[in-house]
DNA sequence: TTTTTTACTTGCAATTTGCAAGTAATTCAC
DNA sequence: GTGAATTACTTGCAAATTGCAAGTAAAAAA
């Protein structure tokens, strides 16, 4: 597995050098978002992630401790992917890459979502950082 | 040049289209935060980015009209580059790398700097966007 | 028992990165 | 005025990363 090396203590360098790159993000994003958990659900998202930088990109995360990785409670073979509190704790970072999508790019959302972002972010980010949370929590412990 | 391929049409992908890699962010973190605003400044930064790198992501802010390159006015040899109201606007996306880098690695940071943006960080990300748009201001025009 | 689902792995070509060295227009020092 | 710095890149090339297509393997479904 690649190690990754931190560049300087500069804060947003250490952040760049495991978020910094085109995928890594948008996992997130699915987590965050898109309601989505497992291998499969992560391929099936518009912008088409080949299947080894997925494989490659949920190892990482796991390594640094961003995302749990755990059976499935109905198969064996399926696994599910959840997001630690180090990984809900990029939702802010997700919601500034977003609104600034939105205001410099040709995008499209959901008008609820975006209006929810804009005119409350702050309670915005820390709805969707709850449910996250929710979604680590075992049905019947 | 490199031409930027829009993957899909979710704004956090179209945002990371151009900001996703380890180096582009950087420099604009140097433009707000650093002080600097002329290749050889940023050539000296901690996390020594290639010079090859540096002039290709310089080229590419410009293309994507985040920065604006003139002619330093002692120096005809000397190019000055400022941000524009788009590069400013990413100013909230760097304060939030910048938040869950000390959070989560072992960095170094002005600890003033890092209280401000602890305890007021939309006042602070306003402050910093004020700054670099004063910094556009010609001082004879 | 065969087929499908689910999650990857492997091989390889193409692209990108990173290092070192080279170029070119100014500007400085004397 | 001339030679040495300064400033901003460009070029060449090896190494690393990415992206595509195909293959593997365990478990589940039919």
């Amino acid at each position: 597995m690649k190690e990754v090396k931190q560049r300087s203590t500069c804060p947003v360098s250490t952040s760049l050098d495991v978020l910094g790159d085109k995928w890594t993000l948008l996992i997130i994003r699915d987590l965050v978002f898109g309601g989505k958990s497992t291998y499969g659900q992560f391929l099936q998202s518009a912008e088409k992630i080949a299947t080894n930088i997925l494989a490659d990109r949920l190892a990482l995360l796991e390594t640094h401790g961003m995302v749990t990785k755990v059976v499935a409670s109905d198969k064996k073979s399926k696994f599910i992917y959840h997001l630690t509190e180090k990984g809900i704790d990029t939702v802010p970072i997700l919601v500034a890459l977003l609104l600034w999508g939105t205001r410099h790019g040709s995008t499209a959302i959901d008008p609820g979502l975006l209006n929810e972002l804009q005119t409350e972010p702050d309670a915005a980010i820390a709805r969707y950082q709850r449910l996250a949370r929710e979604k680590t929590q075992v049905p019947f412990p």
